[in-house]
Order: C-alpha cells, then structure tokens, then sequence
DNA sequence: TACAAAGATTGACGCCGGTCAAAGGTGAGC
DNA sequence: GCTCACCTTTGACCGGCGTCAATCTTTGTA
C-alpha cells in the first residue's frame, strides 16, 4: 500500500484505546471509522476553534498539545484545560451549538474531525459508543470539579505540584517518562490555569529545584 | 382524583420545561414518565449521594436547594455547585460509576430519581432527550469554566457579586424577584465555593451594603 | 420563653502572592 | 551566525486576604 495514501481510520490508529470505546465488533468499528471523515491539521499558536464559531464537530487529538481558554469581557483570560494525544476536545460548544472557549495547538498538531450529529445518530446504535460519549463528558466535569479545588483551596506550590503530577501521569500513560517532562506551555499559561502571576509560578519552580 | 395519589408524572410537572426537551410528542413524554420512577425526599442537611456510592442514577430537582461538594484527603473541602429546583445532578458519577462529590440538601428537598441505564436505552429512541442530556452535560462544563474564570482571576468583591448575580439570575426564571432573595447556604459555604474564607465573605456582604 | 449551639460580624495583625522593574536566556527567521 | 522578540528569572515592595479572637445574632429545641 502506498505509505501516502493510508487510511484514515480508528481502527489503525494506536490511540484507539484513549478516544474510542473498547469492546467494539469489527462491523462496529468500521462504522465509526466512516464517522470519523477527516483530520485536520493545526500549527502552533494557531487555533482549532474559537469561542462563539458555530459548533459542528468534536475534535480527538491525535498528535500535539493544544490548550483552551476562556476570555472574559474585560480582556482578563482563564486557560481552561491542556489537551494531549488521545483526549477529545469541543464539548462545550454542544449547549449552545457554539463554541464556548477558544482552542490553541501549543505545538503542531493534528485532530480527528467527528461531527458531532453522525456520532449522536451513530450511538443510537451503538450503545458502547453512547456510554463511551457519556464517560467522555462526565469525565470533563470530574476534571473541572478537580480544578476548583486546586484553584479554591490550595496555595502556590500545592498548585503546581497538583499540576506536575497530573500532567507526568497523563504523559506517562501515553509512554513518556515517569521521571521528566517537556513543558509545552509558557509560565503564564501554567499562571493563568493555577490562577497565579507567572513570576509566582516561576519562583515556586525556582523552589522545587 | 384523590390529592394523595396525584401520579409522579413529568408531563404535568411544572418543571418540565427546566429538566426535560421541549418538542416532545405525547406518547415520548409517556414514556419518559415511566422512567421517572420514583421521588425522593431529602431533608435539610441529608445527603442525596456520597462520594464513592455506587452510581445508578441522575436526579431531577423538584423542590428545594443542594449543594455538591468534593472533600480532599487532608480534609479540605470544596463546594463545586449550588443546585435549584429543575437542575439535575449526578453527571459526575457516570464516568466511574461511582458518586465523584457529596450532594447535601440545604432545605428540605424532594427530586426525581431518573435511572441512568434507563435514561440511555430511551435515548436512544428518542432523539430530542439524547440530545438533551447532552447538552445538560455540556451545560455543566461551560458552568464549570466560568467557575474557573472566578476563581482563578477574580478579587474577592469580584467573586462574590458574580455569584450573587449568577443566582438571582437562576432564581428570577424561577419567578422569584429580581432584587431580593434568600441564601440557603452560610457563608462558609459560599466562601468555599468562591475560594474565599467565611470572614472575608462577611466583610465583602458589609462592604455591599 | 429561655437556653444552647451554630452562624455572622468585626477588629488586629501577618503573610502569601501580586506588582513593578531589571537583567539574563532562548529560539525562530533572516 | 546574528538579531530581535519573547520568555524566564530574580529582587524589592506592598496590599488583599487569611488567621486568630471576641462579640453579637439567629435558630432550633426543651
């Protein structure tokens, strides 16, 4: 087969196990393969979506580090989330059918384009898939519940170790290091998440090493 | 009919526009019924779910007030939400199929219990409720962004005029009025909601004044 | 009605982290 | 390889909020 001409498919792809449900029959799979139309790909400091564009798709990542960010009217902004291989990103423009926060590749990356009305018409059928997409939103929720405790009740080094961990954890389960990381973001997007200044962060670094 | 025996039924729930879609025909709001089994009474200071309980369902508020709240090992405690009557919650606990936070009445409460399995089979017959509890999902992680937007960039009179804000909002399309209402929960509990300790959310409120 | 317990208010004081500023690093592009 | 823009580090200072403590108010109950 003609290495320029593979296909695009769930079903080859290594993180399967990260966005798609397991125990899907062959038939299945190929099913959600052909949901699954396009990739995308999205340089660095460029944007997958934008808050208040029409929502059409969701979006897994399949190479690259993105961040979302909120931007409050006063110009004041809150990154929301980082976002590696294998996590699904866009959920929070299906309320209002727009885009409710700004998507940034913090390094070239490429995204699986599902449009949002073939996966509902496709868990219909397919109740794994449902479930799968049910897990996907509660597991964000978990998340964000996680983040406002970091963000209400802990003190600089506590956020950022909090931080640390998370990240090399999540690295780790896609094989990277236990023991470093390469930090994609700048110490005021690290800042913005953690709810600190970037000298702060930049200190409490200076601290931990 | 007698008053004692007036069914537990969506459809002549006054509610039914907060926690149910809109557009349904009358043999799909008969089936939603069926699923609403049963109702649940809560008494102030009770809780509906715990962390780490078994998750069987979501719970529709039919009258009084919630807060969900997750506790750290050390102790600490966060409050992630305040809830009002037609607002469901529960989502948390899909993803693990365990209860991820605490929901405790803060007034005597009665809700709907909605069993989740039930919940998916039916969605996947009726495409209006599928997509609703999507976006009720979405919803609750768009809230939970702007919650982090608070929390990790507002001052304190920032904070808590947003939270006041956000809640006569809530409790207007409720029709309550516009320019009074009645916190059910303490300061403590706003403040930990808001990243705040008690005494500087007294100071705040005093300040307003 | 009275009492106890829980919640709310207010004050004094100290510290964590924000602010302002200056001086290194680093990497993308010419 | 140079340069410029951007990022990072570090210092000095200060203010907002946390902490500790005392008093007042509200609420539930006997």
């Amino acid at each position: 087969m003609n290495p320029h001409t593979i296909k695009v498919a769930c079903s080859n792809c290594n993180l399967r196990e990260l966005c798609m449900p397991m125990d899907l029959t062959a038939e299945e799979l190929d099913r959600i393969d052909a949901v699954v139309g396009t990739r995308r790909k999205v340089k660095r400091g460029a944007t997958l979506f934008r808050n208040g564009e029409k929502f059409t798709s969701l979006y897994a990542i399949r190479t690259g580090f993105f961040k979302t960010c909120l931007v409050a009217e006063d110009g004041r902004d809150q990154v929301t989330g980082f976002q590696m291989a294998g996590e699904v990103i866009g959920l929070d423009g299906i309320v209002n059918e727009r885009h409710a926060c700004d998507a940034v590749a913090l390094e070239d990356a490429e995204v699986c384009v599902m449009p949002f009305d073939r996966i509902e018409e496709l868990s219909r059928d397919i109740n794994a898939l449902q479930h799968h997409v049910h897990k996907i939103m509660s597991r964000e929720i978990v998340r964000e519940h996680g983040v406002m405790l970091l963000l209400g009740s802990m003190r600089a080094e506590e956020r950022l170790a909090a931080f640390l961990l998370n990240l090399v954890q999540r690295l780790h389960a896609r094989g990277f290091s236990r023991s470093e990381l390469v930090l994609r973001m700048t110490r005021e997007e690290i800042g913005s998440y953690l709810g600190l200044k970037l000298e702060t962060v930049s200190r409490t670094f200076s601290k931990f090493a």
